[in-house]
DNA sequence: TTGATTTATTGGAACGTTCCATTTATAGGC
DNA sequence: GCCTATAAATGGAACGTTCCAATAAATCAA
């Protein structure tokens, strides 16, 4: 049925009795050809089973419509949720993003970022993976493509970032675990090659240092920002001569690693131990006992970045302002009661 | 810094002082040319920041090396992980799969698929989402793209599907609930617009009928593959008059939501009502009680199904076998212990 | 030295579009 | 009937690459 060779624009003209520019004009649905030609020439695409070159029109018009997500990690189903957020703003646009995976791999990611730059990409929105080199997209910048950071950012970029406050999510779910009476905190996970983790650990101890936690009674536990991450990271803090009574978790997976190692020792999350997590994935609300979390409206994130990066291509610039989300802390079962009455008025004291 | 204009490999050539065809030979690594040469017009690569234009070169050479990867709900970290999986053997080959979603959305398909077309892939790995019509492949087939389908499949078609032995696994879970000694039998959750539906409940009815179980005590409640979806199943089939006291699910999704609604109702998964999911995503074994589940060796068929994708390439044909994948019941908590001893037996006999 | 062979390099056509400048057809005004 | 204005359709150049055939330079055999 089908030829070997492609079809191409010149097929549908001999096919349908016209020139090239009229195919041409009608793929591009111009008004300037008659109704009755744009008919026969429709039907000449669909009988020579005709597919659009795209590549070979950008070669003309140099500005394609395709724009790509590169994510550090598709497992995790907080990434998911922002692709899909920012998807619902494309399909709106007439877009329709490419994601790839960098499994928070550099070298990936650098093989990611020059495919997606060689198919001519309009824009990128980038989750950089961890450990990504400060120079990693000179060349793009260098380029002219806009690119925006979503979640997470890079320590000197000029690039915008859309992420949340994570500085000030942080510092309500530790202001929230000493309103509970607790005195030994700990910080879970993350390493310090991220940005966010600075900002997530920087919340915790300023809500530790202003709501008079001293140094001494905070345990800081880097770790795989993983279950397996958070498994390990409590076993050292246990192991610890005074160990914390609470824990703030990078991340909501290192949290319920947290929960599971804490099962695993006959201990419950809530009653004996308090954790709490950050990004308020979907599972947290279903975990047992339920996950307290900061969230930080995933979704919202990610049509927001997709609204830069729309605005951006569209005024041809490759500057913007970075955005911070609003962050809510939402309380579940993993801090359990009170832990002493008079605790609790210390959180409105700060 | 950077030029306007982007450069092309006659600015390169100019750079250098030497031709274009030479520096499109340096470009793909030749070894017609001279070391020093070579080196010369690397430099001069570096100098004017260039970025190869896949476009353009397609256009002669008409083999992409980009690969589509369409897949109905990124959100389900199922999916995730078939993704990664396929992830892992393109990237030993050199090749940067592009993953677009379509929410389960038939119309969305189309345009990725048009999408991706347009964009020149050289392959289609597809889940098609739930409705997709029985041409919708056909233009792509007659385009003579090679396409495979993954985990899904679509009722007349003659594209290479990988999945898993869906048939089997019901089955297998099937027989172990009647073995538990449960007589009265629930399959909840998908819909008979699914091939893997049939698949899935024939094993499920296929047990059901050489084991023992009259028809009269199958409940079969269609519905939604999330959470959701299975909370609302559990809730219908409890109102009947002879309620079901085991579940086999469409989806560990599913199950999840079933096991929800159990406790909602103050009842106990595994104690009270023995649930089984399907496909054994990584949040089963954690689950609260963890879930007994069909595990299908996702990453496997991802890799599995790149394999073929890419034998297909290679021997640029559109045709190839169908793989069906080993599955196999883990055993957790779910359905708790035996309901009487005597119904154990029954499973051998089959 | 000469011609044959090998090694490096090069110009030009081609790929499938778009878009500008033209041409051709149609209609309107007189 | 002719001229002008408008509408519809067209040819050709250009986009950035690859690849073939051809050239130029270096090496070798005699």
């Amino acid at each position: 049925m089908a030829s070997r060779a492609k079809a191409t624009i010149l097929d549908i003209a001999r096919e349908a009795g016209v020139s090239k520019s009229t195919v041409s004009l009608v793929l591009q649905g111009s008004g300037l050809i008659r109704p009755e030609t744009a008919v026969k020439v429709r039907k000449a695409i669909e009988d020579v089973g005709y597919v659009y070159n795209r590549g070979a029109a950008n070669l003309r018009k140099a500005h394609s419509n395709v724009i790509g997500m590169v994510i550090n990690d598709l497992t995790n189903p907080f990434f998911a949720e922002l692709a899909v957020g920012m998807e619902r703003v494309f399909q709106a646009a007439g877009i329709v993003p490419f994601i790839a995976n960098t499994a928070e791999n550099p070298v990936r990611q650098e093989e990611v970022l020059k495919s997606l730059m060689e198919q001519g990409v309009a824009g990128l929105i980038v989750s950089p993976a961890r450990g990504t080199t400060p120079g990693a997209f000179r060349r793009i910048e260098a380029a002219g493509v806009p690119v925006v950071f979503a979640m997470r950012r890079l320590p000197e970029s000029r690039i915008p970032a859309i992420a949340p406050d994570n500085h000030r999510g942080a510092y309500l779910a530790t202001q929230h675990l000493i309103a509970k009476g607790h005195r030994r905190l700990a910080f879970f996970g993350g390493s310090s090659d991220l940005v966010v983790y600075h900002d997530r650990l920087g919340g915790f101890l300023e809500a530790c240092e202003s709501l008079g936690i001293a140094a001494a009674y905070r345990t800081i536990v880097e770790g795989e920002t993983s279950r397996k991450g958070g498994m390990a990271c409590l076993e050292t803090a246990l192991a610890a001569p005074e160990p914390p009574t609470a824990a703030l978790c990078f991340n909501d997976a290192v949290a319920f690693g947290v929960m599971l190692a804490l099962r695993k020792r006959g201990l419950e999350a809530g009653s004996d131990f308090a954790v709490v997590g950050f990004d308020d994935v979907v599972e947290a609300e279903h975990y047992i006992p339920a996950l307290t979390s900061v969230a930080v409206d995933t979704a919202g994130l990610g049509e927001r970045a997709a609204h830069v990066m729309l605005k951006m291509i569209q005024s041809r610039t490759t500057r913007a302002e970075d955005h911070v989300g609003a962050v809510s802390l939402v309380v579940r079962e993993s801090c359990g009661p009170d832990r002493n009455r008079h605790g609790a008025g210390m959180g409105d004291a700060a």
